[in-house]
DNA sequence: TACTATCAAATTGCGCACAATCTAATTGTT
DNA sequence: AACAATTAGATTGTGCGCAATTTGATAGTA
């Protein structure tokens, strides 16, 4: 009955509602392609950014890759230890400053890298996005984003 | 140097990778005004969706519950027993069926709902979309799911 | 009836994400 | 030089998400 929900319409989840479970959606359903595909090159897709961010832009601050990647220390500390264990990136202290750590990739992670390199065509492939519905969609995340950071 | 990567263009993260990195970081946005706006409430985003399903919807099974929300009993099964512990939802075994377990909004889960009932109207002012561009982003991720579903 | 197969939910283990805290190094100020 | 404030990373704790396994109930079959 629900008889007590002023607002949202009966019987149906609202509009805005579907848009961000549908959101939460189709990001799990590209999870899953990548899980497909990276899975057995031992990366999980969250790697694969970092990997692919520290082998095209140098070594990087961990603050710096956070950056890029919007993720902090309490998320790629750890997730940084485990590609140094698979022999994939490379954590040195910066002389300079020893506060800072420089991630960079190992050769066996460029490696990793560049057997990987079909991915993104793969992806594109299955997602069925025409180029151009590519650049409609990455542009209105984008000022989405934008907007939801802007706050209240 | 990275020169070993004979597909993707150097210099840049291919469009593909970005559209889903896009889609993660936009999410993760989202995630942050619902944990704003619910946080307080003492909700998390897929508490707040797996609420508004079962009081919507009636009595469901975990599994039924898992069809609507795209998740199993892995993640369903312990969310759902801190919703009970809350007392926001009750969890009762379908005496028909002992195997199943029936998941139904409590009244103090109703009134909780219904205290939420402006949060979907934030979330679309937030995000700046205008009707027409949430209906386009939205038919357009039903439209990615499917395909990415369907498989290779 | 007994045996097997199937099904629903729960549990375990792992990784990601975030908040909060902690440690150590650097900077700034007096 | 001494001390407070800041900064960078790491750590801890909690919750989500998924794969794999386990437990218990039902259905199907010899």
């Amino acid at each position: 009955m629900s008889p007590s929900n002023p607002t949202s319409p009966a019987g149906a989840l609202s509009l805005e509602q579907q848009i961000c479970y549908a959101m939460h959606t189709t990001v799990r359903a590209f999870d899953a392609v990548y899980r497909e595909l990276l899975g057995e090159h031992g990366l999980s897709y969250p790697q694969y950014i970092a990997l692919m961010t520290v082998g095209e832009h140098g070594p990087l601050t961990v603050s710096s890759l956070g950056g890029h990647l919007r993720l902090d220390s309490g998320t790629l500390s750890p997730l940084l230890k485990r590609m140094e264990a698979a022999g994939l990136v490379e954590r040195v202290r910066d002389p300079e400053d020893e506060r800072r750590v420089l991630v960079s990739a190992t050769a066996a992670g460029h490696d990793r890298l560049a057997a990987l390199g079909d991915v993104p065509h793969q992806i594109a492939v299955r997602s069925g996005l025409s180029r151009r519905e590519m650049l409609d969609l990455h542009r209105t995340l984008r000022r989405v984003t934008e907007r939801l950071d802007a706050g209240a």
